[in-house]
DNA sequence: CGTAAAAGCTGACATATATCATTGTTTACC
DNA sequence: GGTAAACAATGATATATGTCAGCTTTTACG
């Protein structure tokens, strides 16, 4: 096996509860370990799968998102470098209640759940470290709730975009690095496609977004806080 | 002090994460935490607040909120009997992000932090509980975003009656047993009181709810499910 | 009690957003 | 490099929901 996907030259882990875990217990992990490749648009689990393990990304990006009854898509997070999905699942152990599927190509590990289960019965600072990320992700949620429901569709779009420029940065030409489609903003902030689409072109016919090809870039960072911020 | 205000002896235990803790640590728990009464509509705390210890219903309902910029507070989550209200902030070494408000009177017991910070770092057992119960809000959070956004006001307001009736039971007469006002439905709900009246009174005139007084009552349980599931 | 304040109700109207239909543009791929 | 499929754009229209304003009923409390 490659040296550089031992777990314990991964930089990415520095960025997750794995952080906490001993030599012997990381040593276990990656053992246990698979890597895989997934491809843009491809799932890596669906909504109501039983997962027997975690995903940990080390490369690209992967939405969360839950079918709702009419048919539609809600995104509730994007899962970037360093993140580890279907904890949840789990550590409850229930199916997931979220699907994920990759929005670029992307480098996952997949690590059974019996690395991460037994760590977290005899490792206090692993359990601590997972419940610290568990906690801040509640939050994010809590966050998302409020938003949903006091602000309009172009302050969320808004701030959709200061979101994407502030975690995931831009180009040196200042186009953002990662590029959704109308269609995944949408469901981001929960409206319809058509209504995404003309509030970016609102946008863009005001100066405060550029495009190029399917490249979005942000022109007027403070008029985009303004307009999130509700002025 | 009153013996049946000991820990040891609290039926509410049971349904925390207290549970997981030994013998030891929940006297000194007991030893250490300080009963409180709370007259409705007094706060816990608020948003913002820096809190120095975790609050345990023991009798009550508390609405968790979210006061957004444009004046509107939005109601998170209902928080009773058995639950621990502020573990997220404690854990993380945050302010509240949150402000908890009685709905009715209630009975608490405050926590001071160290009692349980020190079990958090010592026994694995209690922090994977609190992991546990933190991944279930988890979940809950998710699906309220999804609802939020993917569900029209009116069937927000069906489910929210779904939920009062599964979470806190009726009378004999069939009224629900925590009564909220309608602005608190519509809090919870994330829509404006005028319209949260007006649906009420439609769900009234069509035989789905009943009204004595203040009080509320589900007449027909399944016009509720059909209307909340987008029938 | 009686009065003020709070809560509930209803109408009229404004507006944000969804939906449907059509067309243009870009991307992917044989 | 051409063609189909996906994606983006835009108009017309419908609808849900918010806002403002006035009114009634209930609750709280001196």
């Amino acid at each position: 096996m490659d040296h550089s996907t031992r777990c314990e030259n991964c930089i990415v882990r520095q960025f997750n509860s794995l952080r906490a875990m001993t030599k012997e217990e990381l040593k276990r992990v990656s053992d246990s370990k698979l890597m895989k490749t997934v491809k843009k648009g491809e799932a890596l689990f669906e909504e109501g799968d039983k997962l027997n393990g975690v995903y940990c990304v080390r490369n690209g990006v992967s939405k969360l998102s839950k079918l709702s009854a009419n048919g539609k898509d809600q995104i509730v997070k994007l899962a970037t470098k360093g993140e580890v999905m279907g904890q949840r699942s789990v550590i409850v152990e229930e199916s997931a209640n979220l699907s994920a599927v990759a929005v670029n190509d992307m480098e996952v590990c997949f690590i059974p759940k019996e690395a991460i289960v037994n760590t977290l019965h005899s490792n206090p600072d692993f359990t601590y470290e997972v419940l610290r990320h568990m906690a801040h992700h509640l939050k994010e949620a809590d966050d998302v709730i409020v938003n949903m429901s006091q602000k309009t569709v172009k302050q969320r779009i808004a701030e959709a975009f200061l979101y994407l420029k502030n975690n995931y940065g831009e180009d040196e030409e200042g186009f953002l690095l990662l590029t959704l489609s109308r269609e995944d903003i949408a469901n981001v902030v929960g409206t319809a496609t058509e209504s995404c689409i003309r509030i970016i072109s609102e946008f863009k016919k005001k100066g405060l977004l550029k495009s190029s090809g399917k490249k979005l870039g942000i022109i007027n960072e403070k008029g985009l806080q303004d307009l999130a911020d509700g002025f």
